[in-house]
DNA sequence: TGTGATAGCTCG
DNA sequence: GTACGAGCTATCACAC
């Protein structure tokens, strides 16, 4: 057993207000020896007062003028510790405007400042330029925000704010401590303080903005926020001591804040659409559709709405007799691995097939693009990036999401084509080539698979050559690139055979033949396994942790478990990389003035819009920076492409 | 009219 | 009953 994470733990410190974090911790935390401890310390704390302990309270001062704001914040200095937040009249910060602001610097008490409440006979407001000089002395400050990717991005964008990197974000702290975890306020304050957040909903009608809400209950809304991130910063850094993870505090610091910076900028500049093209295309698919929809009445002999898989089950299975098993809750499956089965066996098959891919271009793509085009000046589009939206470590990307641009079809290709650098610049695209892969060679140091990176092989072949020997290799070596991937995700026979089209049993008969010809990837997996089951989490390559609640879950949960613990440590590992490469990136664009910009990040890949002239020097120092940026036991490869359009690259 | 579940499809 | 991680669109059933 392990003796470290015992080291400060102190019994003796226990306070009250501990029991929340405890019972917290033993919730959320499927650190066995971690929860062992705080099992044995909760016998040693009194908790029999606790429910009175549980009502916390605080008070909401608002500050209606420039003489009461400032009597306040000038108490404010660069050491003063000081939850902020903004109230908006809507969620899009390149838009919408600050109503006021919150602030709390003990666990007492929060203050609101209101500045444009818009109400027949609203009382008192403070003047912008005061709110504004008010804010720059709290950003001087150590300053805790609940996802201050909002609040900074909407004073940098329109405020005039300059930029600056927060002392911590709770959600932040939150998703580190359980990435699996939810990590919005109202959650964080039931799950710590088993408090209840006056709902947003029950404020702000339908139709109306925060601007509409009466300043008295704006006041204890936007109060009880700002206190309630006060009180959770001590809880979650509390709590991240108590589970032995400081250094994630260190991690935050030096990457995940900075790196709020780094999305804010990003999400500022956009990317330029075509929108001529995007508008041809949306004709064209359009016509296509309307085509296809005619001829599939036809073939079926009856008028029904194709997008419904009910409808279109109903009349493949039923009307014109075709064979399908049912297989979903609601009736047949109709998805395109059932339809490509059926695709000999009428002629309405490939027809419905090219309908879904047509239908989805248009409705997913073309047509919400083109809208979000037309509405910028510049027709560029804004996605907004999640930095803990995902269990692994990974971004995400939504309204819109860029990061599902279609690129696999042709057609879907020229969606792609639409996504173009603005005049006089260049779209450069940097991607880490087998990042995954090269990840497990490193970790697992098996012998094998780091010579050939080593030797800068075609790692597909290179496997397919070991499984299969030489003269088979070639035709089998998309069979060697399946295994490859599945090792990352953590496959079993059952779904290799499936992908390749094997039987399961030559499915496990390749797989056997992969650890034998890798050994020690075998064992690194089996580690990693091991410590799922023994002390609940697995850690990335910037230690990072996701957890597992293994000791507690069914069959089927462990199994699942043991799987995503495999991928967490690639992909999460592969998103650490990535992110600090894009911090490099972003410091040596501006320290340099450089005229090019960081667009967007789409997993193992960063799209940059770089003036022409220099466009081929920069992507080469840009290149340098992504493949050093960590030494590993196998070297790191990215390749570089450029062109006018996103379509064209690659 | 709004919401949550389901099915399907897009990407790395 | 098992390949990982995401987000968006549309339908459908149900509640208000």
């Amino acid at each position: 057993m392990r003796t470290d994470v015992f080291k400060d733990f102190d019994l003796e410190s226990f306070r009250f207000e501990d029991k929340n974090y405890l019972t917290c911790l033993i919730d959320e935390f499927e650190h066995y020896e971690m929860k062992r401890a705080i099992e044995k310390a909760k016998v040693g704390v009194d908790l029999s007062d606790c429910d009175e302990e549980d009502k916390i309270e605080f008070e909401a001062i608002c500050l209606d003028s420039k003489e009461k704001l400032f009597k306040v914040v000038d108490k404010i200095d660069k050491n003063t510790l000081v939850a902020f937040d903004t109230e908006t009249t809507g969620l899009d910060t390149k838009t919408d405007k600050m109503v006021g602001f919150s602030f709390a610097t003990d666990n007492e008490k929060a203050y609101y400042v209101p500045i444009a409440h818009s109400y027949l006979g609203v009382t008192d407001q403070v003047d912008i330029d005061d709110a504004i000089e008010a804010i720059k002395v709290i950003l001087k400050a150590k300053v805790v925000g609940q996802n201050l990717k909002f609040d900074l991005s909407l004073l940098y964008n329109q405020y005039g704010i300059e930029e600056v990197v927060p002392f911590a974000d709770t959600m932040i702290m939150a998703w580190l401590l359980n990435a699996g975890s939810k990590v919005g306020l109202d959650a964080l304050a039931k799950k710590f303080f088993n408090y209840e957040m006056k709902p947003f909903k029950e404020l702000v009608k339908k139709g109306e903005t925060f601007a509409n809400v009466d300043i008295e209950s704006a006041t204890f809304y936007a109060s009880e926020d700002a206190w309630m991130t006060f009180m959770l910063y001590g809880a979650l850094d509390r709590a991240m001591s108590l589970a032995s993870i400081d250094h994630l505090k260190e991690e935050a610091k030096n990457v995940e804040y900075p790196f709020i910076n780094v999305l804010i900028a990003m999400e500022r500049r956009g990317i330029k659409l075509d929108i001529e093209k995007l508008k041809s295309l949306q004709d064209m698919l359009s016509k296509r559709v309307e085509e296809l929809t005619k001829e599939i009445y036809e073939l079926c002999g009856s008028e029904f709405n194709i997008k419904s898989t009910q409808q279109l089950g109903v009349v493949l299975f039923q009307h014109l007799g075709l064979k399908g098993g049912k297989k979903t809750k609601t009736g047949y499956s109709t998805n395109e691995k059932v339809l490509n089965s059926l695709k000999n066996e009428h002629e309405v098959i490939p027809k419905i097939l090219e309908y879904r891919s047509t239908q989805k271009l248009l409705s997913t793509y073309a047509q919400p693009l083109l809208k979000l085009a037309k509405k910028d000046k510049q027709n560029r589009i804004y996605t907004s990036f999640l930095q803990t939206g995902t269990a692994t470590g990974r971004l995400s990307s939504k309204d819109p999401n860029l990061q599902n641009i279609p690129v696999r079809s042709e057609l879907g290709r020229s969606v792609r084509e639409a996504f173009i650098a603005k005049e006089g610049y260049k779209l450069l695209s940097i991607d880490y080539s087998q990042i995954e892969l090269r990840l497990l060679a490193h970790f697992s140091k098996d012998k094998a698979l780091m010579e050939s990176f080593k030797q800068g092989l075609d790692i597909h072949m290179a496997t397919a050559i070991k499984l299969f020997g030489e003269e088979e290799a070639e035709a089998k070596r998309s069979y060697a690139k399946s295994v490859n991937f599945g090792i990352l995700y953590g496959m079993g026979a059952k779904k290799l055979s499936d992908e390749l089209g094997i039987t399961s049993k030559e499915a496990k008969e390749i797989i056997k033949a992969y650890f034998e010809a890798f050994p020690t990837i075998k064992s690194f997996l089996e580690k990693i396994q091991e410590d799922v089951k023994k002390i609940g989490y697995v850690e990335t390559i910037l230690k990072r942790r996701r957890f597992f609640d293994y000791e507690n879950a069914t069959g089927m949960q462990k199994a699942s478990f043991l799987r995503e613990s495999v991928n967490t440590v690639f992909q999460g590992s592969a998103a650490d990389l990535i992110k600090l490469s894009m911090l490099e990136a972003e410091s040596y664009l501006k320290e340099e003035q450089i005229d090019g910009a960081m667009l967007l990040q789409i997993h193992d890949e960063l799209i940059f819009e770089v003036k022409e002239e220099i466009v081929q020097e920069v992507s080469l120092k840009l290149k340098y920076i992504m493949e050093n940026i960590m030494v590993l036991e196998v070297p790191l490869v990215c390749s570089v492409s450029l062109g006018d359009s996103w379509g064209e690259l690659k």
